[in-house]
DNA sequence: ACACAAAGTAAGCCTTGGCTAAGTTTAGAG
DNA sequence: CTCTAAACTTAGCCAAGGCTTACTTTGTGT
């Protein structure tokens, strides 16, 4: 808001960021991406065992491990807190399956990364760079911004799918 | 990635999304992630003090906590990893400044942080929203997306301002 | 001039999310 | 049936980024 036609301002190029926001507005801004951060790894965990269910049938830690980049301890110990978390089940040296819970955050997980996947490629970001910007979005885009983003692609006529 | 013509490809109704990527490709945009993850916080902070060195003259470290929500305590123990890191100078119970790097490393946040945010805007996001997800997302933008949006600014009508 | 509040620092604790190294279980080949 | 490789777990390490509590420094008001 505020924007003002004055004839003459000062470096004129960006108005709306030239102040600071009042203190506890800043704050509040901060503590909102602290807060996300916490749920992020959580998120991207319970996502990508949701696609491996989906798509392989089966969520094995050696291939979250490599999908995720990560060694085998790192996931072993995540599956514990997912465990704890009641977000997965899981019985030793066998596969994963998600909880209730975990079902449902993995599917909002995955519709947020496509909504903003897709947003990215309708504007005409390249492929890569669309994945890897969307999977470090997806957990700062709040529902507002992702509705606006699903109206801009129902009007955009363009973005070929291939 | 356009186009795959391996011989079983499921439904192609959004064809993007329905396949995992290749592990490598997988692993290594959450390697991107992580990676930013680790700059993150050191670019807020660096971010803020530039800006409260433009906007108040001086950066304090009780201005800063305040600003990031956090303890002193909490600052005064980044403030020595910033400086070990050489973005800011400091003397015990003095505010701070920006070495050369730290100025660079500011006005590169606060430009990547106005396009994202007047992006937003643009798209029509509420201010408050905008300004959250603008401070969530700024770190997940790769170049190539923020010259997209800057175009796509340039092109856009001001949409929902004033 | 000095006392005292506000600002800053230091020490020590906690949790997360990485890692390696070492041990256990599973499952498949021979 | 046995042996071994792969999958998995556990233990223990580390750094980061929070916190509180306790201390020091600074600078202001009377």
């Amino acid at each position: 808001m505020s924007h003002d036609h004055s004839p003459q301002r000062a470096p004129a190029k960006s108005a709306s960021v030239d102040a600071l926001p009042p203190v506890e507005q800043h704050a509040r801004q901060y503590a909102t991406v602290r807060q996300a951060h916490e749920t992020e790894l959580i998120e991207d965990y319970v996502e990508l065992i949701g696609d491996l269910l989906t798509h392989r049938g089966e969520a094995r830690a050696a291939d979250i491990a490599a999908r995720m980049g990560v060694s085998q301890a790192t996931v072993s110990k995540m599956i514990r807190r997912l465990n704890e978390l009641e977000l997965v089940t899981s019985r030793p040296y066998r596969s994963l399956f998600l909880t209730e819970a975990g079902t449902a955050m993995a599917a909002r997980s995955r519709k947020r990364h496509d909504i903003v996947l897709h947003f990215l490629r309708a504007l005409g970001v390249g492929d890569d760079a669309a994945r890897i910007d969307a999977e470090g979005m997806e957990h700062h885009v709040s529902d507002e911004t992702l509705g606006i983003m699903q109206r801009f692609m129902a009007a955009a006529p363009r973005q070929g799918s291939d």
